[in-house]
DNA sequence: GAAACCCCTG
DNA sequence: CAGGGGTTTC
């Protein structure tokens, strides 16, 4: 039978919340199902586009990433267009590095051959979506492309092993260099290098192998006889030959020292945070001023709907330590309207990680000044929903504001552990270099920081397409299961864009998401079992809130060590899934030996989009690694 | 009949 | 989580 860990204070709790049922079952607190089933996608993706099939994005110019520098969505993008390329020529040659020897080319031109080499349609496929971040700014394809492989080939490896070369030299000199360096790096660092880089660029870029399908290069010079073209080119290369490397080293040195001074002292900045943080009695100091912003109806001065909201539903603004922990909550839906962000507008100075708090759903409308709670926002709490969603329309409507009664997270002194560190890699991947500007976005920017401090100091991880399945895939996979719990294997193509599938691949993830679904499954079935022996008889009693056993049990599954934050779509859909199942049980269809699937079958209808960000990363899953 | 899914097992 | 057998679906 299914373990009953923690059901006594379960059950206890799951008492208390029978009494709430005594509210009027006519007030129109609770959405008919259907109504709360059709508002499911809202809270986590934009709304407009929920229904659409999970490969819709893909034919976007920027929906795909062909290697770990392109692929931008926001228009900000042309801002850093520099840095960009910079990042993409240094991680291009590293991979190379890293590449075994069989493997010579880089991903882009590996992929492509494996493309060209099974399925052309998909090889069209990844042409077109690979050739258009190809065509932004001044890098044109060079006469390496396919042509590489007729005439220029020898050379051309040549050349990429002189880089090998210089960027092994490199290496040496800035892991050195860069230690004793202070943060005093800035733009003119950057600006000195641009013209020359972009010259680089222009000429260089198409100097790797294969990098360029032919297409993309007829269709760019198409004017030139196919002769002419490389030999023009060629002739070209040897010009540009004795400025190129010495440029590019330049370039690299500049930008590499740059990323590690920047780490090391975000790095430095962080640790001595939370130093400065670990006195005892701090966090829990912290914590108490917290859960005063939650309404006790006392000391916390409080806006007059909070008053309201207290009267009309005393159970479900309970501060978090006086709720059930079941994984059954009461919540009228209704309630999440009473605590709009702008009625908060004081408290939201005070809490780094909005979504913590009662006035959880504005992050992305958190001033700058937040800035000054950057660490705590760090130490405190994964990254306000929205951070993976540039386009979230952050309405204000009632959907997209459900969960914010949850109240506080139990999340926050778990952060503090400094084991934990090498957990919030994960956070990296949902926000893009070029975000780090942005006030709006504190703790990412901080993460970032923090988080290249640790892993990117470290010898240069590699950044290719590899064959077969890591540990980070499976995290990453994970973690799109809070958004869909029936990928198909297009969409799994289309968000692991690093992985080389297969029929094994392919079999191996979709199995992932099965076994994830399974244990998804049983903990629904185990809970609405416990719901119904508890006596609960309305179903739209069950729901599963951050603060549940439900969701624990799903978040230490799913999510082990809090690095991510669950979206509100993942608690709806697993609201309605325990509901369904206590329907199912307490009507004592169970005894079909299929009862389970109208469940499974109403809840395949209600995959969310997966963000965008898990996909258009420009560190596609390397940050999941490990 | 292959693929997908479910269920069970280790 | 992976393997394997059974079942359903197309």
């Amino acid at each position: 039978g299914p373990s009953e860990k923690g059901l006594p204070q379960g059950a206890t709790a799951l008492s208390k919340c029978l009494f709430s049922q005594d509210l009027d079952p006519n007030s129109g607190l609770l959405p008919p199902l259907s109504q709360a089933c059709s508002c499911l996608p809202e809270p986590c993706m934009d709304g407009e586009r929920s229904p659409a099939p999970p490969e819709k994005g893909r034919d976007s110019p920027f929906a795909w990433s062909p290697g770990p520098s392109s692929s931008f969505i926001d228009p900000d993008w042309f801002g850093d267009e520099n840095i960009q390329a910079k990042r993409a020529r240094v991680e291009t040659i590293v991979q190379g590095m890293c590449l075994s020897p069989h493997t010579p080319a880089p991903a882009p031109s590996k992929a492509r051959a494996r493309d060209g080499a099974c399925c052309p349609g998909k090889a069209r496929e990844r042409k077109r979506k690979q050739s258009l971040p190809m065509q932004q700014g001044p890098l044109k394809p060079g006469p390496a492309g396919d042509h590489g492989s007729r005439k220029g080939g020898p050379r051309v490896r040549e050349q990429l092993h002189q880089l090998k070369q210089q960027l092994k030299h490199l290496q040496k000199h800035i892991l050195r260099a860069a230690e004793p360096r202070d943060t005093a790096q800035d733009a003119g660092g950057s600006e000195t290098d641009k013209g020359p880089l972009r010259a680089q660029q222009r000429k260089g870029y198409g100097r790797r192998p294969r990098a360029l399908d032919s297409d993309h290069y007829q269709g760019s010079r198409g004017d030139h006889p196919e002769e002419e073209k490389h030999r023009a080119s060629e002739a070209e290369h040897q010009s540009e030959e004795p400025r190129f490397l010495p440029c590019g080293a330049q370039a690299l040195l500049e930008i590499l020292r740059k990323e590690l001074t920047g780490a090391v002292s975000q790095a430095v900045d962080s640790v001595l945070q939370k130093v400065l943080l670990d006195p005892p009695g701090h966090l829990t100091q912290l914590d108490r001023s917290f859960q005063g912003l939650v309404p006790e109806g006392r000391s916390e001065p409080s806006p007059p709907e909070r008053g309201a909201c207290k009267d009309l539903f005393p159970l479900a603004t309970l501060p978090r330590r006086a709720q059930p922990q079941t994984g059954v909550l009461l919540q009228n839906f209704s309630l999440a309207k009473s605590l709009d962000p702008p009625r908060y507008p004081v408290s939201l100075r005070m809490i780094p990680i909005p979504c913590q708090g009662p006035p959880a759903n504005c992050p992305l409308t958190a001033p700058s000044h937040i800035q000054e709670n950057q660490t705590l926002g760090q130490l405190l709490g994964p990254r306000p929903r929205g951070h993976w969603s540039s386009s979230l329309p952050h309405d204000s409507t009632p959907q997209s504001h459900r969960s914010s009664e949850s109240g506080l997270r139990p999340w926050g002194a778990v952060k503090l552990r400094p084991s934990v560190l090498s957990q919030q890699q994960y956070a990296l991947p949902f926000a893009s270099p070029r975000l780090e500007r942005l006030p709006v976005l504190p703790s990412v920017k901080m993460e970032q920081g923090g988080l290249q401090a640790v892993p990117d100091v470290l010898p240069f991880p590699s950044l290719h397409t590899q064959e077969g399945l890591n540990p980070g895939h499976l995290k990453k996979a994970k973690l799109m299961f809070f958004f869909t719990r029936y990928p198909s294997s297009n969409l799994l193509k289309a968000y692991f864009p690093d992985v080389q599938f297969n029929r094994c691949i392919t079999s191996q993830m979709i199995k992932w998401f099965s076994n994830f679904r399974e244990f998804y499954y049983i903990q629904m079935e185990k809970f609405a079992r416990q719901a119904t022996t508890d006596g609960v008889t309305n179903p739209k009693m069950l729901v599963v809130l951050r603060d549940s056993e439900l969701f624990r049990a799903l978040n230490m599954h799913y999510n082990k060590g809090n690095d991510f934050e669950v979206p509100d779509c993942f608690l709806e859909v697993a609201s309605l899934t325990l509901q369904e199942f206590f329907r199912a049980v307490s009507a004592g269809k169970d005894s079909d030996p299929s009862w389970k699937k109208p469940i499974y079958k109403i809840i395949s209808k209600l995959d969310s989009d997966i963000p965008e960000i898990f996909k258009s990363s420009n560190y596609p899953q390397e940050l999941f690694r490990n």
